[in-house]
DNA sequence: GCGCTATATTCGCTTCAACGTATATGGAAA
DNA sequence: TTTCCATATACGTTGAAGCGAATATAGCGC
């Protein structure tokens, strides 16, 4: 198992070690979303969400995806197999949050996509 | 399955996204340590030491017991299972850094316990 | 080219956490 | 009680991180 650095851990966590990020996490965990769904869903300005996603871009914990004038982030799973655990754990405990779920609420009427549908993706966006 | 509040990751993960708190963490993983050896392991002066550990108490991530003068800290694990599952991951993942080893390697030598035996007790710290 | 929209970045400010130094507490031994 | 030792806390300073407001970039349509 390669060995993760005392560091890239400590920058793990300081990418999670905030409630904003962790909800923008949360919403990830059910699939790509547009910038625009995410500050949509979480009711935050935009600049904000889209510094925290730069934050997490540089973190690697999401990579971005143009499409138009859109981006579409989506999760990222670290490279070293001790951080991708930890994050899978952390999404799980994130997933089973009840805000998220309302975030989630809140997203699946601005894709008119069914709760359930997306509670069920980022049930499963963290297995094996 | 108890749900974690995002309020609660984002403390724990706050607790952990610090270098000296981690390298704390990993070296409790190996058993009760006092925290005149946890300070001359890392090599790190007592006040900051003891004020990180206070952190790591107020988090709910250790505790401590009183043994004449000197005070013994331990891991705690969160009640909340998704926390105590999450943090599992992060010690599986501190335990794999090598920084990690070599301050066992000093802890070894202030307790006279042998480096093998710290590292297979560390190893199993957060088996099921 | 021009304007329009979605996203990103910059600026100034404030808040917070870590540090070193010094000091306080709390228990043991004389 | 006095003294000493291990640990904890208080104080003042410094640097990093978050935010709101304003501005810049990048791609689309006219």
């Amino acid at each position: 198992m390669k060995t993760a650095s005392l560091d890239a851990l400590e920058l793990l966590f300081k990418a999670l070690a905030d409630d904003t990020r962790l909800r923008i996490l949360a919403l990830l965990a059910a699939g790509e979303v547009c910038v625009c769904n995410i500050h949509g869903a979480l009711d935050l300005p935009q600049p904000t969400v889209s510094r925290h996603l730069a934050y997490l871009r540089r973190s690697g914990l999401v990579s971005a995806r143009r499409d138009g004038l859109w981006m579409h982030y989506r999760l990222a799973l670290p490279a070293a197999p001790a951080l991708a655990a930890v994050l899978k754990a952390s999404l799980e405990a994130v997933n089973a949050a009840s805000s998220s779920t309302s975030d989630r609420r809140k997203l699946s009427d601005l894709v008119s996509i069914p709760l359930k549908t997306l509670n069920a993706a980022a049930a499963n966006c963290c297995r094996t």
